[in-house]
DNA sequence: ACCTGAACACCGTTCAAGT
DNA sequence: ACCTGAACACCGTTCAAGT
């Protein structure tokens, strides 16, 4: 368990450490104590590569930034867009005890900033104004981040987000929801993401 | 700030009051020992209304939903649905420092589930069948999620997210980030939100 | 039935001290 | 420059004891 090798440690290795500890142990379980253990280390070491905890969550955000691919330039802007966006569904699925971080405590870092600027370049490309561009992005963001979030945790208000199945619910009462019958236990998640994103492409469509 | 009236605790006043911490303090300023202080009495009596503090964070969460209104019967699908995302962003913009568990523990309870049906039962009624029903239900909850979220939180990837906003960029490096200009700062977010909940339907409504 | 005090096993973080 | 040991001020939670 104990990190053999004693190589130094640095920023890096912390942070890499941090994230393979949470994605292997869950996030409530990574304590400075832990993670120094990890690394054949006192905690109070770790101090001295990163200023605190808040600071290394933040790290791990880095880090995982830094796993998001961009999309190759030879396609047309609707694959690339929807590249873009199944790579940081992808990211969720692999790494779904840190991926939370990403939403509760976005980046202080302009790591990010690359993607929002191939976004723009592929829907400027593509022919919309910058406003619509703009609006495009959040809507697209938005929606991935909220599923990807939905996907790993269960959804909110999802029938069967609870201890029980929609086969368990009342039929008399909540009829919609029992006339779904196996629709819920079946669905396609990759084809449901995409459902939603064509749905967004399709009404951006309509604004070209 | 101590609770004046001694009325007897219970588990929906304990609720409450950690809502109401939360709401003044943060989140991560909530514990059992502070809460009980808020409701002038030991840490420990609190564990006579609530299992433990997960089950406390889970109990806030049901204190949220129950919140959500559910949109007046006489409207058109689109405008019935469209009413109960802006609900469901309202709620975020009540309780910003709250609103985040929603995200990450979505509810163990039933509570959620007449929301489902609601939309199920508008879906329907516009005539779409169930499967694209739940799509829909999960882009829109996705969607709403995200943005809200991110509203809340500042987007990741977000230009400005981070400590320095769109102006401080290198124009040469970010050409279309820089060509947005002003936009960028002067963004109407209800009608950003707005704008994805009508991209969204326009997609849905290719489908009738 | 509900509340308490003392205790346990953990936290993050500081600081003086070691190499 | 990097690591450590001891210490401080906090946690959540258990349990025996009080009313």
């Amino acid at each position: 368990m104990v990190e053999s090798k004693r190589r130094p440690l640095s920023r890096r290795r912390v942070l890499e450490a941090a994230v393979k500890f949470a994605d292997r142990e869950g996030l409530d379980a990574l304590s400075m104590r832990k993670l120094g253990a990890q690394l054949g280390v006192e905690a109070m070491s770790l101090y001295n590569h990163v200023p605190n905890k808040d600071a290394l969550l933040d790290g791990m955000v880095e880090v995982l930034l830094g796993e998001l691919e961009v999309p190759s330039e030879d396609a047309g802007w609707e694959e690339r867009i929807k590249e873009a966006y199944r790579g940081f569904r992808r990211l969720a699925r692999r790494h779904p005890n840190i991926f939370p971080l990403l939403v509760v405590r976005p980046p202080d870092t302009m790591d990010g900033v690359w993607l929002v600027e191939e976004f723009m370049k592929t829907m400027r490309g593509a022919g919309f104004d910058p406003a619509i561009s703009l609006y495009a992005f959040r809507t697209f963001s938005g929606y991935a981040m909220g599923y990807a979030m939905a996907e790993i945790r269960g959804f909110a208000m999802e029938p069967g987000g609870g201890r029980d199945g929609a086969a368990t619910l009342p039929a008399e009462q909540f009829p919609h929801i029992s006339g779904l019958g196996d629709t819920l236990d079946e669905v396609d998640r990759d084809a449901e993401f995409e459902f939603g994103l064509d749905l967004i492409l399709a009404g951006l469509r309509e604004k070209l």
